[in-house]
DNA sequence: CCCCATTGTGCAACTAGTTGCACAATGGGG
DNA sequence: CCCCATTGTGCAACTAGTTGCACAATGGGG
């Protein structure tokens, strides 16, 4: 539903083969909309079959060979199109808070030991999205492009801390809970 | 692959039929699980064709008819084991940060009025919530079980709360920002 | 020089979630 | 008393996302 204007976002921005297209996924546009190269590629087919996108003039190269692509005039008032339409915020869906729910009537066994790895990976996400923001948003550069970009980010920055404080908090109180209640 | 663990942890709660657990996510589970009806009666039928649930005795009546189900021990068992099995946390993917980094490619456009939008359902949100933790939450209360669901409260109040945050600041932003940049 | 690990592209089958209906039972208003 | 809005249950088709591979090109090490 949004992968396909995902990717004509980042093909605005710089156009891409595939495989740059994975790689930025999984960095930079990851924080906000992660997708595997088998979706990439093959929204990448849909997208160029509908004229949105066209793979740039050069070898046209059968399979394991680089084909970059670029936004058309089509894609890029189809992306416009859809940033402008309302859309309703979708509802959560977290494993890990119903996971706790469920502990509260089947007991903690084994859940304490998870809540710590994912406060180490939130930590972790957290001080890359840091650094992400010490390098690409110092102080001062604050084109209209660059502000918008830079607030993204915060989201980012903000959720993974609100996941540290909240893990933090959990164990906290893991710490305090009496041994395993029984069921 | 975790509505299943979700229905069960209601149904151990308390035993419901299919429309009472429908109302159910509508609105104390959906706050970190969201489901449709359809979804939850076609999960139930599962969850009783694989000897997790059972339909309670009583009249075993056809469509248009309430049937309550109550989980099994092996239904038990199934979630303990569950909550206690590591998984990781699920990449986030959210269409309103993806539509501000597209405006920032194509223009704010239309934007704006939708983040004022998003921002009001937060703000109502964070007030629902709030009046559940008043309601269910009373301070003295602190049993295992209670702690455990008041945690699961808390990360839904400190999302909304994270979300209410960042679209102000989005909107204040907004409001810097000069006219609509061209593309 | 050729083999095999690595890089890049892609298909197919599956699982999870959504949308759009269909239809049975119930019960109050005309 | 019967009609029709409401409540409750459910199927079917579809869309989105995941998993598991397949296979081509490339290039450095033996």
């Amino acid at each position: 539903m949004s992968l396909p204007h995902a990717i004509l976002t980042a093909l605005v921005e710089k156009p891409s083969s595939g495989l740059e297209l994975t790689r930025r996924f999984d960095r930079s546009i990851g924080y906000f909309w992660s997708a595997t190269h088998q979706q990439i590629y093959r929204e990448l087919g849909k997208l160029e079959a509908e004229g949105l996108i066209r793979a740039l003039p050069g070898r046209q190269p059968a399979r394991g060979q680089k084909k970059s692509y670029e936004v058309l005039p089509a894609g890029r008032a189809e992306l416009s199109r859809w940033t402008a339409t309302p859309q309703d915020p979708k509802p959560l869906r977290d494993t890990m808070l119903l996971r706790l729910r469920a502990a509260a009537v089947v007991g903690t066994a084994g859940v304490e030991a998870d809540l710590r790895r994912h406060l180490e990976l939130h930590e972790r996400q957290l001080a890359e999205y840091e650094e992400i923001e010490r390098r690409d948003f110092p102080p001062g550069r604050d084109s209209a492009e660059d502000r918008l970009r830079h607030l993204v980010l915060r989201a980012g920055i903000d959720l993974e801390t609100f996941w540290t404080q909240w893990l933090a908090h959990a164990l906290a109180e893991f710490a305090e809970l009496p041994g395993d209640e029984p069921a």
